[in-house]
DNA sequence: ATTTAGCACTCGCACAAAAATAGTGCTAAA
DNA sequence: TTTAGCACTATTTTTGTGCGAGTGCTAAAT
């Protein structure tokens, strides 16, 4: 909007940074008086007052009302943050933590998410966030079939980007071994490659006549496949920590609070809202530079989890704008690197071999 | 407790009764001249008093302090609870719609829980729980394995119980397809039927043994297993409508409202409560009836959902101790029916065949 | 003997006035 | 350019008061 660029005084840099952190802190709109004690600023309380006019001038602070002390607008926790985003330093002795708690329970992407957002909000105290994405296109790579009793059998399918799913598949008449291999190699030939939407009639008509006596086990089949496209395709989104938002004065407004849980609980706007803001790297969205209304005091820290290039989920912290920042920014940092390193070397194998042998000696 | 049986009179449980429902429907303490105006109590105002006076004494009654209406008891919610247990009636024109919602969305258990939740939530007003409970023990029933490419293979797994499980193995060697199917055979003939703890170290080492060159492909196979049996005993527990808590007045104390949402997060709690209760058929747990001290002013309204007499799912509702019990004990059980009917004649095959017919002709 | 009417009494709540607080803006001096 | 001091103002907190809802009791009515 107004960006008069970097017009400010060291000083007056100052004075927002401190006044920011101590409404961060306190909650409470700060004073003059407050400043000049509490911080290090070599300079009096009516110093500081001409100063932080302007600063209200110049649109980075704003006073709820005469005669109560300053809070940063909008535009300073903008500010706030991108100065802090380019200097704040990764303090690595939380990292190791990080590390052995994800790996405990490293297991399916699912559950990557659902322990990191776990963690998020943990180490921050706010609310996690973790989000798997809308794959915009989702293909199979191979397809097997087992069967588990006469009337039903499982279907495994890999998908292009290397997850696997699985299905139960009750049949209408009884399954033959044989006919499941043929299934499987006909699904293999016909279906591998295909999006949702280019599988159509003619494809299963084409296999239903391959197959001769045992057509009718495409079609339920077929379905499952259906099933599963949409399923990945859907976008997933969880949250935790909900009770921490609790604490937070500026959720005491339980109007509010309830139409926020409501939209979270919904997931497409966040979803939709994640999906676009991609840059990829940190993103902060502060109060209504957020799309969804009902965000506006709120502010939301996310970051994608890259694998191989490509965007295998999301993590954030939910909190009200004046969240802790620095904080938030190191730990979802942490977090995501931690995960993302973690991708690309894969599972830990070799730890059960340990664990199974030192188990008889301790 | 002081469980004096049916001494009540009629009358009284008439009074009761209305003032029950009145307190449900405005949340606020409700005198005696409320009755007499808006029910059709044939005496006045003074009558009921007394009446009141005697059941407060009783102990189904509380004044929250002198000059103000009654407010129904723990012990007096519970009584109109289990007097309406008996009678309530099932309207069956709602199941038409629970019905529909649900076959739309049939898919896995996980899914059916929790649209189930969402339903109940949505329908009821209040906050939706489903849960799977922890499953004593789980045993492996079938293994497959499916090569992915050099370094990685599928590994499915049928349980006891029927459901299948998946997991991606990556292995430190390459796979040969050869060896994978040796692999699978000895799974099945070795670990078929065991539960997590009677896999022992020796019986691992025998695997390797046999495996011969490709031993390296057993800890972390084995490892999948383990991680997946603990995964399906562990329990899950999925919240909807949070936002719904906050409409009724008793959650406005943020305090007590963030250690119950903490509660419920950590499920823990909730997954004994529920395991425990289990009476089969629905349960009430008014207030401090329940063990989790945070749950004092709420109520848990729950019913298992079973397959085959095993409980696979348990469908709930949480809300405010004034919650409407009538409408809720209806609905958790019409749901609950629905999915246990439906769980029984299993999938609804047929209908994408109709789909994709139809599909040309739209 | 039970129900009803009437009345005095008790709280809590909402509203209003008053006091206290905190922080600003401005002016004048350093 | 900074600081000190002071007047000003809006908010918050405290205090006080009246109103109303609802009870409990007693006495009359059925």
């Amino acid at each position: 909007m107004c960006a008069k660029g970097t017009e400010l005084s060291e000083r007056k840099k100052l004075i927002l940074k401190a006044l920011v952190e101590a409404h961060i802190e306190g909650g409470e709109p700060v004073g003059s008086k407050y400043i000049t004690q509490n911080n290090l600023l070599s300079c009096s309380s009516a110093t500081i007052r001409n100063e932080m006019a302007e600063l209200e001038q110049m649109g980075y602070l704003v006073q709820p009302h005469t005669s109560a002390g300053r809070v940063p607008s909008e535009m300073g926790y903008r500010f706030y943050v991108d100065t802090l985003v380019e200097q704040y330093a990764r303090t690595t002795h939380e990292v190791g933590q990080i590390n052995q708690l994800l790996k405990a329970k490293m297991a399916e992407i699912d559950q990557i998410l659902e322990t990191a957002s776990r963690l998020a909000s943990s180490m921050t105290n706010y609310t996690g966030i973790a989000i798997k994405p809308k794959a915009s296109s989702v293909t199979m790579s191979k397809f097997e079939l087992v069967s588990m009793d006469e009337n039903n059998f499982a279907m495994v399918m890999i998908t292009s980007g290397g997850a696997v799913k699985t299905k139960k598949v009750k049949t209408t008449g009884t399954v033959r071994e044989d006919d499941l291999r043929r299934l499987a190699e006909l699904f293999n030939e016909c279906l591998c490659g295909l999006s949702a939407d280019m599988i159509t009639l003619p494809i299963i008509m084409e296999m239903e006549n391959v197959m001769g006596d045992s057509a009718f086990l495409v079609t339920p089949a077929v379905k499952c496949v259906y099933e599963v496209m949409s399923e990945i395709d859907g976008g997933t989104m969880r949250l935790s920590g909900i009770n921490h938002l609790l604490k937070y004065p500026e959720y005491s407004d339980t109007q509010q609070l309830g139409q926020l849980l409501g939209t979270l609980e919904s997931k497409d706007e966040i979803l939709d809202l994640v999906s676009q803001a991609e840059s990829d790297d940190i993103n902060v969205l502060i109060g209504s530079e957020s799309p969804v209304k009902v965000m506006n005091n709120s502010s939301l820290v996310f970051k994608p989890i890259k694998k191989h290039g490509k965007t295998i989920g999301v993590i954030g912290v939910l909190g009200p704008r004046r969240m802790n920042y620095k904080q938030v920014l190191q730990t979802i940092d942490e977090i995501t690197g931690s995960i993302s390193s973690m991708m690309d070397e894969e599972a830990p194998i070799k730890e059960l071999s340990e664990k199974g042998e030192h188990h008889g000696g301790e």
